[in-house]
DNA sequence: TGTACATCAGTGAACGCGCGTTCACTGATGTAC
DNA sequence: TGTACATCAGTGAACGCGCGTTCACTGATGTAC
């Protein structure tokens, strides 16, 4: 098994992070990861130096991931439509139709769950969570500006507090799903936040994602 | 200092909520609660037999606070008019106008911070959480019902999930406020979601909030 | 009114368990000559 | 092609510190008679 460290590697973190998002970071033991990734102590030490570079490595992952999520959305949006503004809204529904087949709540997101155990990260760690959420604000924002330049929206509108929205309720929704036991949350807020979008800009019809 | 034990506890429960808002509930230890609130440890076990209950108790007064916000803001919006619309307009208004005047992101909110590690919590203390949101819930979705039935809204609205959205985009805005260190983004979100009221029910004259 | 006892509020030393981390080790595979 | 050595990946026992919790105790105030 030499030379392949990388599946242990990711069955560590895998673990890890399910253990996170389920009990937080300092109450989920190496025990426990050891346990559930079914590897010994001294193989987790040989993988993470310690706890905290464990940490780094998850929020890092997570970023890039979510950077993705972001990035091929957008892209699916931007071929379906040359209309910022309808770009966002199918931006939006994608997200929407992913989250109306969730049965049970989504476990959420871990920059969340590190966000209330904040003193306990390195500097560089907060600074990965920072700047993932900085990619949102700013390639949505981007949009929003373009949306607002094409035709006036019905009130006057900040882009990057507008933009900062999509995460809010993201977040938001993670939380009361949660908290509800109720998976069709998230959905549901993502919808009213697209209905936001739809009435600023004028396109409340309703199926104007379906429309080219 | 006999028969008064009251301060005491109520200075074991302050400690322990800056404490839990910094760095979450495992992480906080009953030696650090203990030094800030100035007393020992055996005072600290004879008024919180087990850390889960002062968990418990900080979940109730939280929940107690919070329902009393509700109300309190509530109430002065109806005196103010005798439109639903216009009420949960001037509701949120009051809000607003709070978080505006933050210099530092606001602590957060300990139901958010204890859901990110639920595990870890009693039945009970859940079920506070749970209907604490749920007070809010039912208390919005009326004034959302009677401002439907007054006047069709412009978009169709579910009362339950768009009164849930006054709970998301408070946990949403104070992780993004948090992580991205910007006491304003409170205030911007909430203008947010005030906006979308405004929209669904055709308040968007600005300084409708002003206009009794 | 005085005395005995109960209760309230708080003290601080001690305990034992679980945590993150260390370390000497194994064995398989790759590389140099 | 065979041998010696280096590196990679993983093992598991041990360590010491900090954690939540226990407990025998103190002293002030309230209550019964």
């Amino acid at each position: 098994m030499a030379r392949n460290g990388e599946k242990t590697h990711k069955a560590i973190m895998d673990a890890a992070e399910e253990l996170i998002m389920e009990q937080g970071y300092s109450a989920t033991a190496i025990d426990q990861i050891i346990t559930r990734a079914g590897i010994t102590k001294g193989t987790f030490f040989y993988h993470f130096p310690t706890k905290s570079d464990l940490a780094h490595a998850l929020a890092e992952r997570y970023a890039r991931r979510d950077t993705r999520q972001l990035t091929d959305k957008l892209e699916a949006a931007e071929q379906a439509t040359a209309d910022p503004a309808r770009q966002l809204v199918l931006f939006l529904e994608q997200f929407i139709e992913i989250a109306e087949q969730w049965t049970a709540p989504y476990p959420g997101c871990l920059f969340a769950s590190f966000c209330y155990e904040a003193g306990l990260f390195e500097e560089r760690t907060t600074e990965v969570m920072r700047e993932s959420m900085l990619v949102w604000r700013n390639r949505i924002a981007d949009k929003l500006r373009a949306a607002a330049a094409r035709s006036r929206p019905r009130l006057p509108v900040d882009a990057d507090s507008l933009a900062d929205a999509v995460t809010v309720v993201f977040e938001g929704a993670f939380i009361v799903s949660r908290t509800l036991d109720d998976a069709q949350i998230v959905a549901q807020q993502l919808r009213h936040l697209q209905n936001y979008l739809r009435l600023l800009f004028g396109l409340e019809d309703s199926a104007i994602e379906r429309a080219a």
